[in-house]
DNA sequence: TTGTGATTTTTGTTGTAACATAATTGCAAT
DNA sequence: ATTGCAATTATGTTACAACAAAAATCACAA
């Protein structure tokens, strides 16, 4: 690169390694925050200005996240934030209950007193996090809990599987901030994995885990339709 | 593109749109057809000069078939064509088997009778070609029979995974072809599931679709093991 | 006010050069 | 012969400019 240095100034950030990954994962923060309504816009001249970078990391980090699903095109040359749909909804919880539950038996049969006493910090993270309405921590801290539980299977491959369907429905969370904390989401499907988990019941562990995943659809399911009317004047 | 003529002329190739899905097209066509061998490195100037094309839609290209895992990483600069690994294609066969058994049974609910007569062709066609050992040709009806089937669900984000997992293991059939014709792969459980779309056990057909990926991993198993002896030394 | 066509602006794609670093080679010493 | 290190080559990454096409804007007429 003829300006290497220029990057780290104007954008004064703490990275290194390839842009492209910064870039990445700067916008799947982002996304997974809820932080761009959807419909946004994010052309590639804008990302890399914003990031301070060129348009080469910007538009490779762009095309990563459409392939991946966790940004749409909506024009030939037009990258938005995804609707939530719920054909893709659905097609995306079917996907998850499938791998997920696999990884959840698989990695049960690996689990260790010191994987229930992680679970159990956890979960006392999320409930907490859920009384002080810290809704972000708590959705981050319920995803390393399944993922706490996935790790245990040694599938990369699957692992990796996984965390890009998360991402893909990352986006749609910021709807379920409201009602997060008042139904406390998952708490009673999390107990139940982790008391299977320390008896030695894999099948149960996935059980827990697919009924966690059915549940978070059944919301997500909801916002979804509520949000249909205004789906049809896409402001952007 | 300062010289978009050039790339046609030189390259003299019937292609039009993005040059990057020219590129992934043709890698993957070549990596399915096993017709680079296990460790070949694949520069992106390499790849760009073979093509025609400059070296932007080739790095596009080759950084999307890494990320699928279609091609592997063997250093910080050096992408090769990945060895069978026992680990690994037990992960894609846990996976096909989730992914495809669900594919599978969503889509017999759909299936008609229409379904049944072009799935009988495939077979047929399948036979024809075993019998005159053109592995190859074999290889692309079996995979046009199983997404047939897969096809019938409805769920093109399920697909396009699906397909991706077929792309992981591509590169390690062209192992497969002497054994090929002669155990009649696949033939009786392509039998089964027609006959159970026909009868509308959505569940069998999902039985049958499994246990012919799981059949295909033992053999793809057997060639794996019998090639580790010859992977400490990785000639390139 | 609304629809339609042309004009202008925006934006994705691609080739290229420069740079840093990984990969390779060559050489010398044991 | 083999090992370790230095020099050389090869290669991935990035910024940038030019181009084509899409998207947005605007003007004008109904």
């Amino acid at each position: 690169m003829d300006e290497s240095t220029t990057a780290g100034a104007s954008g004064s950030e703490g990275h290194q390694g390839r842009l492209s990954d910064y870039v990445y994962e700067s916008l799947k923060d982002q996304l997974t925050r809820g932080a761009y309504s959807p419909g946004k816009k994010l052309p590639i001249r804008t990302v890399a200005e914003t990031l301070g970078v060129g348009s080469t990391p910007a538009r490779e980090a762009i095309n990563r996240l459409v392939f991946e699903g966790a940004l749409v095109m909506s024009g030939p040359k037009t990258v938005i934030v995804p609707y939530l749909d719920l054909a893709g909804l659905y097609e995306v919880t079917q996907m998850r209950l499938a791998l997920e539950g696999l990884a959840a038996e698989k990695g049960a049969a690996n689990a260790t007193g010191e994987t229930v006493e992680t679970l159990l910090k956890l979960q006392e993270k999320i409930s907490l996090s859920l009384d002080e309405k810290r809704y972000r921590d708590a959705l981050h801290v319920n995803k390393e809990f399944h993922f706490t539980i996935y790790r245990l299977c040694g599938m990369p491959h699957l692992l990796s599987t996984i965390e890009a369907l998360w991402l893909r429905v990352g986006s749609s969370f910021h709807d379920l901030y409201p009602e997060f904390a008042e139904q406390r989401y998952g708490v009673h499907n999390h107990m139940v994995a982790i008391e299977a988990l320390a008896e030695g019941e894999a099948s149960f562990v996935r059980a827990a885990m697919e009924n966690d995943i059915r549940d978070g659809y059944r919301r997500l399911k909801k916002a979804a339709m509520s949000r249909v009317g205004h789906r049809a004047a896409p402001s952007g």
